[in-house]
DNA sequence: AGAAAGCTTAAAGGTTGCTTAAAATTGCGG
DNA sequence: CCGCAATTTTAAGCAACCTTTAAGCTTTCT
């Protein structure tokens, strides 16, 4: 899962990053709102968070921006004023959500979780199969048996997995788990993919890993023809 | 737009269906979580609204049940409660916002339109009959069954879809699909058009690729003349 | 009937993905 | 700060599959 945060003030720029990774989130920050607004559109986030004041180019006109080019991200605002008209007047720019200044951490992660799920439509927690995963713990089950995935291993099987029943590409997989914005020839995927089946077929969870060929990957879920 | 309101006051449910029906929503009303629960696994709305503290079941209770039931409907939290716990403990539990009375109804107004706003997203997959096809996932489907298609079989396909109820010459075929700018005398298309012939009738889709002899071939919509 | 166009099949050769091993990197404890 | 162990990445050989070619067969039109 990738963030984007545009917030001059370094503290608290800092302090988001910090906590939003030991979350296992990967987190760019952009300091001004036009660095911010190139960002956005040239890579492809999970979730922006966006101050309300900013130099360069004032958050809502991010957001303005970000969905005149058609980009259905979900944005979240920071901000310190809180009247009335900001609130409406953020949300028809074209936010999701907004958390007033100063916030509580736990309530700005509980946000973040609601936009991720709504994003990947498995309500529920992460199962496929005889898997159960768990991303709060980075804990996989396979029928009451634990499986240990590394770090890489287990991102990229969440994502296959929060990814259900529909293909993943090779240039996704490699955007979300590895961070990789432009094409290169590298094997990793295949590689990880290996180690995946490898486990999993070890732990008696058959080969949910289906290969498409020429485009990418797919994990089904049992029984959906 | 069906929204439904699960509130016990009803001075507040009234103050509500009054306002958002001027909004021009239809507006359901049920003043315990009982009847709340039962109405919103009945019945299909857009968006359910939900008091925290209601009589007979709780709204966090509701909100678990409704997900439970594999219901994606947007669910809107009204509540004087404001600790941190309970904003944290409602959208874990399947609610997409919330909102703290006393609230003024352009916000409750502001944030209903948000979760709305996702209801009218087009999928941009392509049909021809009993076929769907996604160019995203690079998947197609024949009625739920999913056929798989190679690289060049699925952009053959997805050519001939995109130009449905016109005739696709040979020449803009080698042109799109291979990307061949100059008169070559392959029979590859000929090749193709069997494959996915084939792999179409095989699936149950019958026949849908039309040959036009001396010029090119053209799928027709049913009940298209 | 003959010719042109399209259909089908099989086999060559090209590409992609899988696997393995080793090198590079990271993270941790001393 | 350094060394060791675990993780991640690179690279190469191999296998499987996809694409293309080409040849023989069928259909359609004159």
């Amino acid at each position: 899962m990738r963030l984007l945060i545009i917030e001059d003030e370094p503290g608290i720029a800092g302090f988001l990053k910090d906590g939003l990774e030991e979350e296992f989130f990967a987190v760019d920050i952009a300091y001004d709102g036009k660095t911010g607004l190139d960002l956005a559109l040239i890579n492809e986030y999970d979730l922006l968070i966006i101050d309300w004041m900013i130099p360069a180019l004032s958050g809502i006109e991010v957001c303005r921006q970000v969905r005149k080019a058609g980009n259905p991200v979900p944005i979240l605002f920071l901000t310190a004023k809180d009247t009335l008209e900001d609130v409406v007047f953020g949300l028809d720019a074209g936010a999701n959500d907004y958390v007033k200044k100063p916030f509580e951490f736990e309530e700005l992660l509980a946000r973040i979780r609601v936009q991720l799920r709504n994003k990947n439509k498995t309500d529920d927690s992460l199962t496929a199969g005889l898997l159960n995963i768990n991303p709060a713990t980075h804990q996989v089950f396979c029928a009451s048996n634990e499986i240990f995935f590394t770090p890489k291993e287990f991102s990229l099987l969440e994502y296959l997995i929060r990814n259900k029943d529909r293909v993943c590409t090779r240039s996704r997989i490699i955007e979300h788990v590895w961070d990789i914005h432009f094409d290169s020839d590298t094997s990793v995927i295949d590689v990880y993919i290996t180690f995946l089946r490898r486990k999993l077929e070890a732990a008696g969870a058959g080969n949910i890993i289906q290969t498409i060929r020429g485009v990418g990957y797919i994990v089904r879920e049992p029984g959906t023809s």
